[in-house]
DNA sequence: GCGGAAATTGACAATCGTTCTCATCCGCGC
DNA sequence: GCGCGGATGAGAACGATTGTCAATTTCCGC
């Protein structure tokens, strides 16, 4: 196995304010957004750094990202896997957890001899308020 | 209601080109592969062109969507809604039907107040044949 | 078969999100 | 405090997708 040389992570003022950052936000962000929020509230971190440290954060298990509309968006979320039912008016989240569908996927996948499965499963919908505001 | 003044689609050379190299494939592709396709074997056509062509296959329902990797990938596919199983490897695809996932996404909406609710459901692994290729 | 309105095409520019480059900076173990 | 190697940031580079617009083509009615 490749052992991987640990990439070792540091702890920098940057770092900490876009972990801060995405969890001020309960919605799903996209990197331009949460960049001009950090600039917005005096917070001068680069444009680059925010997508690294994004990117960190979803690798390390503390974030969730998911592509909707041709960008990526990023959440902070459980550790544990779950999957969202997002608003696709305001971004309103709700953690899914559906252990049904977990066994459906792994096993639909060994049925067809497929290995080291992974699955996207999210919901999009208009939630109760955004519906009524129509 | 703003009715719209329905599009009229027409028949055209490249369109049909479009939806015929689509079929010719059984994966995914993206729309840069498939102007590439179109290119090698003579028939030419426009980027922009397959990419309005293949927006308008999508949005007819005679063609599939995903996104993957950054790009956006279409697969000719049978009209009725439907999931899909992929090799994140060599692309083959098989298409899965699950009652008890349409009717969990519905009802976990509906639970927590959701209208209108659309799902993304795709599993992706590496196919037995890829597997054994390791 | 013709004429003409409306849809379509294609070459190219323009956007847009994201990644790369690289000189400088700085966290952290000693 | 010293030094190594990861981290940062400004801007260039990138790749996918969309917009522009004049020229072309389809299709409908006559
Ligand atoms: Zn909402
Ligand atoms: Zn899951
Ligand atoms: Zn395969
Ligand atoms: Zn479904």
């Amino acid at each position: 196995m490749t052992a991987q040389p640990a990439p070792a992570r540091r702890i920098t003022r940057q770092r900490e304010a876009v972990r801060d950052a995405l969890a001020a936000s309960d919605e799903f962000v996209s990197a331009q957004s949460l960049h001009q929020s950090l600039r917005a509230e005096g917070s001068s971190v680069g444009l680059a750094t925010v997508y690294r440290a994004l990117a960190a954060l979803a690798e390390d298990g503390e974030a969730d990202a998911l592509q909707s509309g041709g960008e990526v968006l990023y959440r902070a979320c459980t550790p544990s896997h779950h999957h969202h039912l997002i608003c696709r008016r305001c971004g309103r989240t709700v953690e899914l957890e559906a252990a049904a569908v977990e066994r459906w996927a792994g096993q639909v996948a060994a049925e067809h001899g497929f290995v080291e499965p992974e699955h996207v499963v999210d919901i999009f919908g208009l939630c109760a308020e955004c519906a009524a505001r129509r």
